[in-house]
DNA sequence: ACCGGTTGTGGAACCGGTTGCATGAGCCTG
DNA sequence: CAGGCTCATGCAACCGGTTCCACAACCGGT
């Protein structure tokens, strides 16, 4: 495994020129530049990491925490930063943790000794709990927002909403919204926006939940979405639907139109299904530019917040 | 941020004894020991990674190659090697590429220099490229065995033959496997188990694919299903296996029975469907045992295969 | 010809642990 | 009581980079 005291000694200069030719080739000769860059490439070298860490104080690796990997909704944004954080010489390592208890907290402090910052999605655990989290390192919130902290949301609410008009527009009056986890935020935001449109057009709501979201959850919620008499459902998640969906069809009712994303729509061919299309891989990736910003920066810059708009269709 | 020295100092010995007391305790006094971790525990002492990784020559950093996140097979794989790995204080990271064409071996090897071993996963690439991308560093094979590599695989397989098996004890007589991608050796394994069980049961076996592990290909295979005039179907992964039942019941056909996994069948609360259960955590945690073993021998021993077996119900 | 200023380079300290080797105290044995 | 051992400890080198600082060469301006 060479060093880059061979790469110098091949090169015919020191280590400490070698280092500059590699890492900043502003600030040697570019003639030199060259002569380093042939003998690396010659060598097969690669920095040794940590090294490189331990010289810096950085170690180059930034943490996603995520309540559980069963979710598809999680897993896209974890792609997205994965992918920009490899493009940033960076590494990216996985903790599932839902920070839904204190003692999760401890998980957290001791990773923070190993990461340079965090990708923190915390869907349910309260603004308290989230912004301790947050303490240790720089962080970017995923999917939700905390006052006066950086994150990236997907503006679901929104689109939520929208699902409720649409719905309404195309003659509905019974609608039904699936709550999602206990505490969690984006539910918050949905039923309000939901509200807010139902009222608009004056549609009955009937709010469920809350729910977990599972495939499961979306089968047990059959008997109340029937009782309600709704000819339109909204979920808070899109396994809830399917399993709703799906329960729905098994008993042989098909007049009950539940709103889906909108791969699920196209895939079974639906039509007067209104779904939504949340990128999830662009969430990721965008949380992973604003830590990086935020890595960057030497002084502290004010918190920002990025909203995705979520189409629907 | 307290160092070895300062604990050091607050103990009153040398660092070397200090290291020596939080990592070796017996190769120090017990009294020492004592003392030494009480000044650790006072001062909140973590030692800092890249320098333990440096002086070693080990990263403590361990790479899970997955083709993809969006199947629900991998990620309890993922989550059972990450609790394992954080017990023994390593990490872990995670690394998406298919190892379907030989570009993506140079990845692999970049990330060679930053791990201490893989955890891969390759259903589909040859095994020459397998070989390959396992020559950087020890490796462990998951969900696919290799000549000469150490692995752990579910052994769905026998799951699946065992499904033709039931489905022919309730009295179908025509069966459907659909396949999954092409080239994937899972798929080679089961082929040749639901064609020995249909054979010596006397069912008339129909092989449909290759598919994609899909919610949508499961939708598009609807046709051949109806054409085959099967009963009972057999569907390489679970998210094919559900657009099948999906595409099914929205045509409102009733009469063909679709195997799946036992977490969906519970959950749909379905009978006479039957389901096999991969405990995909624990392959992701026997893959990390296994792993550790390898890197912790001091000399090379013969490669091992751990198969889990898969039950049906 | 002299001087302040830029530019490129090398020496050496440093990041924070680990570990081989030497030292000395204490104990056992002959 | 001396020689030999074991045991605990400290010193210092080392892992492989990065970066501060000093120095030399060279620039154009006066």
């Amino acid at each position: 495994m060479p060093t880059l005291a061979d790469v110098a000694a091949l090169a015919g200069v020191s280590k400490a020129t070698a280092s500059r030719a590699l890492g900043r080739p502003d600030l040697a000769a570019p003639e030199t530049v060259a002569r380093v860059r042939a003998a690396a490439e010659q060598l097969g070298f690669v920095p040794n990491r940590a090294a490189t860490q331990l010289a810096r104080g950085r170690t180059g690796v930034v943490a996603v925490v995520v309540p559980t990997l069963d979710n598809t909704f999680f897993t896209p944004i974890i792609g997205g930063a994965q992918a920009r954080a490899a493009d940033s010489g960076m590494q990216l390592t996985i903790a599932v943790h839902s920070l839904e208890h204190a003692a999760q907290l401890a998980a957290v402090e001791q990773l923070a000794h190993q990461v340079d910052g965090f990708l923190l999605t915390a869907p349910r655990g309260s603004d308290e709990i989230v912004r301790a989290a947050a303490s240790f390192k720089p962080t970017v919130l995923i999917d939700r927002e905390v006052e006066g902290m950086t994150s990236a949301v997907a503006d679901t609410a929104t689109a939520f909403g929208a699902l409720v008009t649409w719905f309404v527009e195309k003659g509905h009056e019974r609608i039904v919204y699936i709550g999602g986890p206990a505490g969690s935020w984006q539910d918050r935001q949905r039923q309000a926006a939901i509200r807010a449109a139902a009222e608009s057009s004056g549609a009955t709501l009937t709010m469920l939940g809350p729910y977990p979201s599972t495939f499961a959850a979306g089968v047990e919620t059959t008997e109340a979405v029937v009782a309600a008499r709704a000819t339109a459902v909204v979920p808070y998640a899109t396994s809830i639907g399917l399993g709703l969906m799906f329960a729905l069809l098994s008993r042989g009712i098909r007049d009950v139109v539940v709103s889906s994303e909108r791969v699920i729509v196209e895939s079974l061919g639906l039509s007067d299904v209104p779904s939504i299309d949340v990128d999830g891989e662009k969430l990721g990736e965008v949380a992973m530019d604003q830590l990086m910003t935020l890595l960057g920066e030497r002084r502290e810059q004010p918190p920002t917040s990025r909203r995705l708009t979520v189409p629907i269709s």
